[in-house]
Formats: C-alpha cells, structure tokens, sequence
DNA sequence: AACTTAAACGGACCTCGGTCCGGATCGTAT
DNA sequence: ATACGATCCGGACCGAGGTCCGTTTAAGTT
C-alpha cells in the first residue's frame, strides 16, 4: 500500500502570482501533522522525536536543539530526523505546528474581531496583534525555525496567513495591489524584525502594536493621521 | 603598535532605540575596506581573497564560495580567512562593500532626487526604486551574503539605510512613529523579498516600484488612493 | 643590524547538518 | 500462517563552517 509522503514534497514552481481560484480558505499547513498514515513505528518514532525536541529546548534553549541529539534523545537513528522531518527547519516547525493551527483556527474560523463577523480593517488590526503576541511569546522557537532567504515565503503557515490578509485588504481597498500590500504589512511581523525590535532595542510590545494600528489606519486611508492610538 | 581592529569589533548591547543624538551622517561602514591599517602581508591577503572570492562566483556562483575554496584559491590558509572576514557572511559582504559605498554616496550626498535638495517624498520614492533595483542586480550575492535573523538588522549598511529613511520621513511626518514605520517601508526592499517576488512568482521590477511609489504616497498620506501610478 | 613583540599565518581539528545504503520491520495479499 | 514488497531504521560517512594554537613575520626600537 501507499503511504502518503509527508516532506513539503515536490511544490510546483511556485504560487500561482496573484490567482483568485486557489481552493477554499482552510488550505494546508502540510500533512506534517498526521500521524495517521505512517506506519505504526514511524508514528511512535515521530511523537518519541517530537517530545524529545521539546525537552532538548526547555533544558538548553533552542540552540541545543541539534539533530544529533534529538536523535539520541529520543533513541533513534540520525537518519530517521531527517527522514520524517527533512531537515531542523522541518523539525522546528513541526514544534510550532500546533499553536500554528490554533491560531489559524483563531483568525478564519473564530470568534470576532479575530474571525469573521467583524469589518475587515478591525480584523486586520486584530490579527496583526494576535500575531504579534503570538511571535513574540514563542521567539526564541521562530528565530531558529525560520529557513533560509529562498524558502522563507514559501513556507505554508506563511503562505495562509498571508493570503488571509490579502482577502481582508481586498474588502477594504477592492482597486489596490493587495498582493503586495499585504506583503508589506506582514513584513512588520515577521520573527527577525520582533526580536530586533523587542529584544535589541528594547521597545515594548505596545509600541510595536500601536504602530500595527497607525500602520494599518494609513494603509486603509482610515483613521488618523497622527501618531497611533491603538484603539 | 596597535593596528586598528578590524571585525566588526565589540558592538555596544545595540542601537539607542530612538535616539536623536548620534554622529553625523556619514557613518561607518565597518572599517571593513580601509587595506590602510593592515600590516602588508594582511593587505595584500586581503586583496587576495577578495579576487578569489570575486572569481569564484563568477565561476561556480555564491554557492561555489567554500571558505575553504576561497582560502586555496587565494593561495592562503583558511585561518587567515576567518581572521580577516570573521565568517562567510562577513566575506559576502565585503564583497558588497563596493557597491554599497557608492549607492551610500548617492543617496547621501549624490544629486537629486536621489541625494539631498529635492523634497523628501520625492527623496523616499527615488530612493526606494533605486534600492531595488541594486538589490535586483546583485540578488544572488545579497541572498547569499544575508546574515541570520539575529545580526540581520544590526548590519552597518542597513542601519545607514534605516537612518536616512528615518530622517526623511521625519520631514514628512514630524508627528508619526518615523523609527518603525522606516522599517515597515525598508521591510519592502530586503533581498528575500525581492528574491521571492522577482524569481519565484515571476512579478516584473515594474510592479515592485509601482507599490512602493503607492506605498510611500499612503504612508505620507499624499498622493491617490487608488492603484499606483509610478510618477 | 640585531632585538622585540604584537599581529598574522596555516592547517589540524571539532561540530553539526545532511546523505546513503544494507538490513530490519510492518502491513498485506494469498 | 507465510511470503512478499514497500517503508522505515540506523549509523557510517561527507562537506562546510568555525576554532585553536604553535610558528612565522612585519614593523617599530635600541
């Protein structure tokens, strides 16, 4: 029998540019998370890698996540890591997987202002917080999870995320390229920029949510000018 | 005697948040390409593994430069290598160095509306389209040379960069929060983005100018709302 | 010209991510 | 129950980045 792959396997060459069909809203976040169709050993394996990573970054930070040692903690082969994982970055991000689809569940299917139900800019202003506390809570997970500059926008959560600000940037401003507007926007929330900003500069997160909001009112040609109330 | 340090050096915790006070500015690029402070035999090394590196790229491209490979073709020992770039990512930047320095003249000092005299928006629009179009043309060596989510917003070029963006939103907007929304907008030029846009969705540099020439009108809040027209 | 010393050199060495392949296992078809 | 083939496992192996330290050398000093 078949067992269904389970790597990112082959993506075509890459997003469609701007398609409007793509299928329904709750696409993938990769099957990574079913254990399902494994085979019974590889599934133990999978969990016994998983919680091993997990009590690696408790004990030494996520540095001490090395793939030899998630390996040996877990009492398993090196090559069985990269096998279901592919690579660190797989295996960080199959750490992240499950606050990941929470919080997917969160902003298309949740309650408002986050889900749907609530105008489109008031749920862009949600999400960005949303995310941003979300980043800032895992970061030390994120930094190390994020892949190197040519995965970097293609990776799925990414992708979803993205596209669902697109959807709510279309409501607000159906004449504009929200493609990359959205682009724009999200840049403000990725990993990297969080810690500088939070950790090497020391700004509080409010600072960095207020500017979501300013960032957001003059996007949409809502709100004020001035500097940002976070309203 | 003393002879200059050269890496990066000691960089202080990190960059005063906000801070108004700071030299003038023409700032540092690293030390990075004065030879003039070297003893001979590091300069001419130097000027060794530089050639190399440039020819080695040419040849093989960015990921044909091995330190090692470098080191052998400039006929040097890998240690002199890391002691004179530090790492892989300091020696992809140096190969930058030349560039930067003369795009840093340009928009610091060069002429209109790039360099100083024109209005500011102007002065943010030119130097947006500029920016990409530099980071188009050495795309490859920029992905290569991009330092890890830690360093990446600490690099010398990039926060002569963020600075005169800041300075010139502050004539647009003295009200706003000019420090983040400069990173909003630099956020837009990185060599990731410009790589995922340009190479992976086939987007034409066209339609990148477009978007920042609408997203600088929106952020200052002057020009059209609707779809961009690259003035 | 001989002396001194900070700096530069070189290459052995370490670690870690990633690959490979012979052999052990699981699930199934008969 | 048995046989079979797809899948998985494990750990030896490789390449590349980065470190270390004993040796060499440029450049002032007397």
């Amino acid at each position: 029998m078949l067992y269904a792959g389970l790597m990112p396997a082959a993506q075509p060459p890459f997003p469609p540019p701007d398609s409007e069909l793509f299928g329904p809203d709750l696409i993938q976040l990769g099957t990574a998370g079913d254990d399902s169709c494994l085979r019974a050993d590889a599934a133990r394996n999978r969990a016994k890698l998983l919680e091993a990573a997990a009590r690696l970054i408790a004990e030494h930070g996520a540095d001490g996540v090395t793939m030899e040692a998630v390996a040996a903690a877990a009492e398993v082969g090196k090559g069985t890591v990269f096998r279901r994982f592919g690579d660190r970055t797989g295996l960080l991000t199959a750490l992240l997987d499950h606050s990941e689809r929470k919080f997917q569940a969160a902003y298309l299917g949740g309650p408002p202002p986050l889900g749907p139900g609530a105008p489109p800019v008031e749920r862009l202003h949600a999400f960005g917080c949303a995310l941003l506390r979300r980043t800032v809570e895992e970061l030390d997970l994120q930094l190390a999870a994020e892949p190197g500059p040519d995965r970097r926008f293609g990776v799925p959560a990414w992708r979803v995320q993205h596209r669902h600000v697109v959807l709510l940037l279309r409501q607000a401003l159906p004449d504009a390229d929200c493609d990359l507007l959205a682009h724009v926007l999200m840049a403000q929330l990725g990993p990297a920029l969080v810690h500088h900003l939070v950790r090497q500069c020391g700004m509080p997160l409010e600072r960095l949510e207020a500017n979501w909001a300013d960032l957001v009112a003059r996007i949409t040609g809502t709100g004020p000018r001035g500097p940002a109330g976070c309203t």
